[in-house]
DNA sequence: TTCTAATTGTTACATATTGTAACGCTACAA
DNA sequence: TTGTAGCGTTACAATATGTAACAATTAGAA
């Protein structure tokens, strides 16, 4: 039988979130465009986020291609569909595997209004009717 | 001025989340009640689960008061809050604050879909008719 | 009263994760 | 041919997490 238990995804360090966040903003980077990126608010020697992003690619977060000699990292996926699976873990951990709970208590806590939830039934159905009308 | 910056919320490990899932169902629990349950599918040393629980309360996720001599544990924090907590930490990181574009992005990734959410706008509507009624 | 069982207190240790970096090798440009 | 830009490799400290042994205490039984 095939395995379908994933090993639990591994979460982002401090570190590793900024260097993705400059990844997922700035497109296709180099070590070192990521490295004078982050200088001012965090100084890094080149080994060291040459580590991070090696790291990250283990972790899958990003793939690299060789021009030349330089690696160039690109995300692997974009940053809402990173967030989407971090929220199904909390849904499948915390929820019971139910969504709508989950969003409701966004509501009940104030993450989310019904102004907010209301649009978005609303946005969600019109871009259903675009899909049907093609 | 008051330092505002959060110590990022700890997570939970794979068994402290087993303990928190048993402790949420079963309600006050003492340190033996959570070794018994848990046996069977993961047999701990008391001292062990002990400790799990002592690290559980130092994260906040649950408090004891005192019986006799016997520590009662019981959750600080009912579980679906801990969850929305978990995904405002996760909306703030990869959603730019924003929880529409969360759950536009969980319509797109068929985590949530169009009946769910009209459902769910329905029901935060109802409610709020009840609140106003009153 | 004295002993024992139940409970908590304390400390330890292995492994994994994460941040940080030094050092070394190699190919290409001047 | 030699400097240097860029990768490969290895290391190390701090923290998190799972696991547990052993010590101290105390309520209740005998």
């Amino acid at each position: 039988m095939t395995n379908t238990s994933h090993p639990r995804p591994r979460n982002l360090g401090e570190v590793e979130q900024l260097v993705m966040d400059y990844v997922w903003s700035h497109g296709p980077s180099t070590s070192e465009e990521c490295r004078e990126a982050l200088a001012s608010t965090r100084p890094m020697k080149d080994s060291t986020i040459r580590t991070v992003l090696r790291r990250l690619e283990e972790k899958g977060y990003v793939t690299h291609s060789v021009d030349g000699r330089t690696f160039i990292y690109q995300a692997s996926d974009a940053r809402q569909n990173v967030a989407v699976r971090a929220v199904r873990g909390i849904i499948d951990r915390f929820c019971g595997g139910s969504a709508e709970m989950l969003v409701l208590g966004m509501v009940d806590n104030a993450v989310l209004n019904q102004k907010q939830l209301e649009r978005l039934a609303r946005k969600i159905a019109e871009r259903k009717q675009e899909g049907e009308k093609s």
